[in-house]
DNA sequence: GTTAATTTCCGAAACGTTTCGGATTTTTAT
DNA sequence: ATAAAAATCCGAAACGTTTCGGAAATTAAC
C-alpha cells in the first residue's frame, strides 16, 4: 500500500506538498501538483481514511441504528424502506452508512452511544426502537452527537426526529369507516411501547368523537404489530364484540392476520366487516381483498431523516422536526355498512 | 473525550499500562488494572476506534456493496433479506458493516476496490451486481482484499461466492409443470448480465430434454427481472406462442406481472394457464391464486456470505464456493393439464 | 538595487492508539 | 545471601494523515 511518504519520496518533495497537492490546495506550483498525481497514479496510491480522520475528526459517517433489520421485517419492508431513503440521500450527500450489529439476542453489552463514539460516527440515525429501550433515554441525555430519531418524539439541542402523522392519518382512517356508515369500530393497535401506537389510538379516538361516539377503551386490542397478533386480536373482537362491522388495524401486517381470522371463521371481507389497514406495505396491493390502508411514505422518512442529519452536522438548520404527511388508499377491504 | 493519556495521567502510570491493563494483558498487577477500570469509567473512557485501527491495521469491519438497495427493491425483499443475514452473522462475530453508496445514476467515480481500500475494511461481499459491472472485474483481479460475491461466480485466491443452485431448482419448476403434462412451457428470464438466469436457462432446457422436448429459444423471453418486464412478455407469449400452457418465470416478480396480464387478457390462472415463479418473496403467499415457485433462502445466502468471509478473513477455511438448495413451493397458480 | 509582496515549499507536531524491547522491582530457588 | 526467574511497568516508535508557522525563492513595486 503505496503511502504519502512513498509519493513524496519518489516525487522529490516532503509529505505535506504531497497532502496539499492532492488536496487541493492553492500554494502548489500547478506543475509540482501534476507532478505528484502522476506518482499516485504510478503508485496506485489511495489514500487512507483512517489516518486521516484520526487528524481531521471527520469521518463523513453516519452511524444506523435500525433495531428491526431482521426476517421477520420481510414482509413489511419497513426497515428496509427506510434504509433505502437513508442510503440514497446520504449517498448523494457523501456520507457512508455505518451499521451497527445491534444484537437483540444477547444483551447488548454497549450502549449505543458508546457505540457510535467509539466508531467516532458524525452522528446516528435510530429507528424502530421501542419507547422503553434501555438505552434511548441516555442517547438523547449525553447528547454528545447530533442524532435523529424516526418515529420517537423527542428533540434537544442535538436530537431531532421524523415521523409521520399517526394521529391524522388514524382519524383518516376511522373517518373513512365513519363516513362509510359504520358505528361500530374497533382498533387494533400495536404495543403501546411505541410511540405511533399512541398516536394512532389517539386519532381514532378523536375520529369518533367528532361524529359523538365515545371511544371505548374496550374496543382497542393489543395486535402487538404482528400478523399473528393481529389474526388474534380479530379473533377476540369477534368473541367479544360481535356487533362490529369495521376494524382500524395499526399496521397493514396486523389487518393482514385479521384477514386471516375473518377468513377462517366464515366472515367476509367487507361484506361483513370491513378493513382498513396502516402502512401500505407491498402485499396490500396484492392480497385478496386488496387492503384499504393510510400509506405512509416510509422511504421518504428515511430520506428526509438522512437530510436533517446531515443539515444539523453541517449546522445548516435549527429545524428540530419533521412531520410527513399520510394518504387514504382505498382498496376493497372497505366498502359502505350493509343494512 | 477523554484518552488513555487522561487515564495515564489521573491513575498515575504510562500510557502503555493503561492500554495493557484495558486490553486484558497480563503482565499487569490486578490492583493498577483495577484501579484503571476505575478511572476509566470515571472519566466515561470509550477507546477510539479509529486511532486503534490506524496502528493495528484492523477495523473488524467489512464493506457492503449491495447495488439493488432502492426503492424497487421493496416488493421482493430480496436485498433486504441477504443484508439481514449477513448482519445477523457479521454481528454475531462482533464485525460491523459499512455501507457503500454505490450511487447508480450518478457515474461512480470511485471503483469498489479504492472505496474499500480507503476504508480499510476488512472484506467485502458483493451483491446485486450485473456480471458486466465495469468495476466488478476490477475487484477479482487486484485480488487485495478477501470478498465474497454473491449469485456470481467467481473464485480466487482472495474471492468466493455463495449463490442457490439455479439450474437445478430451474428443471425442478419446470419438471413440476411437465410432470403436470404441460408440454408447451415458455420461459420468462431476468435480463442476460445476471448468471442467474443463464443458469436457469439452462435448468429449463434440462429439464426439457428430459423429457424429450428440444427447448425453443424462440420459447425464452426477456422480463429483465422486473414486474412490468413480466407482464410485457407474457403479452408476447399470449401473441406469438398461443399454444403455451404454461410458463416458467425465473423471478416471483416477473410472475405477479405475467399474471397481471393474463387477467386483463381475460385467461384464468391456472386453469388456462399454470404459472410458477422463482424465489418465493412474501407477497407470493398472498396474491390471488397464489404462487407455486421455487423458494430461495435469500437470508442463508447472507448468512453464508458473512461467515465465508469471516472465515477467510481469520483465515479458517480453504472453500470458496458455497450452493444452498432451493425447495418447490405448490401453490395454487399451477396444476394439472385441463385436456 | 532595494524592499515588499507573492508564490511555493517544508519541518515538525499532532491525532489516540498499540507494541517492541528493555528496565525495574519482587519473588523464588539454592 | 546471591543468582535466577517472574512480575510489573515504561519510553519511544510507529500507524498515515493534516496543518501550523515559517522559510526560501521568485516576482512586483518603487
Amino acid at each position: 500500500m503505496a503511502t504519502i511518504k512513498d509519493i513524496a519520496k519518489k516525487a522529490g518533495v516532503s509529505v505535506t506538498t504531497v497532502s496539499r497537492a492532492l488536496n487541493g490546495y492553492d500554494d502548489v506550483n500547478e506543475d509540482t501538483r501534476k507532478k505528484i498525481k502522476q506518482v499516485a497514479l504510478e503508485l496506485s496510491y489511495s489514500p487512507n481514511a483512517v489516518a486521516r480522520s484520526l487528524v481531521s475528526k471527520k469521518t463523513r459517517t453516519i452511524g444506523l441504528i435500525i433495531s428491526d433489520i431482521n426476517r421477520a421485517g420481510a414482509k413489511d419492508a419497513f426497515a428496509y424502506e427506510v434504509l433505502c431513503g437513508i442510503n440514497d440521500r446520504a449517498g448523494d450527500l457523501n456520507y457512508d452508512l455505518l451499521l451497527f450489529s445491534t444484537n437483540p439476542s444477547k444483551q447488548m453489552e454497549k450502549s449505543y452511544t458508546a457505540l457510535c463514539k467509539e466508531r467516532n460516527v458524525e452522528g446516528a440515525i435510530l429507528s424502530g426502537l421501542r419507547l422503553d429501550d434501555p438505552y434511548l433515554q441516555e442517547v438523547i441525555e449525553q447528547n454528545s452527537f447530533p442524532c435523529v430519531l424516526i418515529d420517537i418524539p423527542k428533540t434537544g439541542e442535538n436530537v431531532a426526529h421524523v415521523t409521520s402523522d399517526s394521529r391524522v392519518g388514524a382519524a383518516m382512517a376511522v373517518r373513512h369507516l365513519l363516513e362509510n356508515g359504520h358505528r361500530h369500530i374497533a382498533m387494533i393497535n400495536g404495543h403501546n411501547q411505541a410511540f405511533v401506537s399512541r398516536e394512532r389510538f389517539e386519532g381514532y379516538k378523536e375520529a369518533l368523537e367528532q361524529y359523538g361516539i365515545s371511544a371505548n377503551e374496550e374496543l382497542a386490542y393489543d395486535g402487538k404489530f404482528s400478523e399473528d397478533g393481529g389474526a388474534e386480536a380479530m379473533y377476540q373482537i369477534l368473541i367479544r364484540n360481535p356487533d362490529v362491522t369495521a376494524v382500524f388495524c395499526a399496521s397493514d401486517l396486523m389487518a393482514l392476520g385479521a384477514m386471516r381470522t375473518l377468513e377462517r371463521m366464515g366472515r367476509k371481507v367487507p361484506d361483513d366487516v370491513s378493513i382498513i389497514g396502516f402502512d401500505d406495505i407491498s402485499i396490500s396491493a396484492y392480497c385478496s381483498p386488496k387492503l384499504t390502508t393510510i400509506r405512509q411514505d416510509k422511504y421518504e422518512l428515511g430520506y428526509q431523516a438522512a437530510q436533517l442529519l446531515i443539515d444539523m452536522l453541517e449546522n445548516r438548520t435549527d429545524n428540530r422536526k419533521l412531520l410527513l404527511n399520510n394518504q387514504l388508499i382505498v382498496r376493497e377491504s372497505t366498502q359502505r355498512l350493509q343494512e
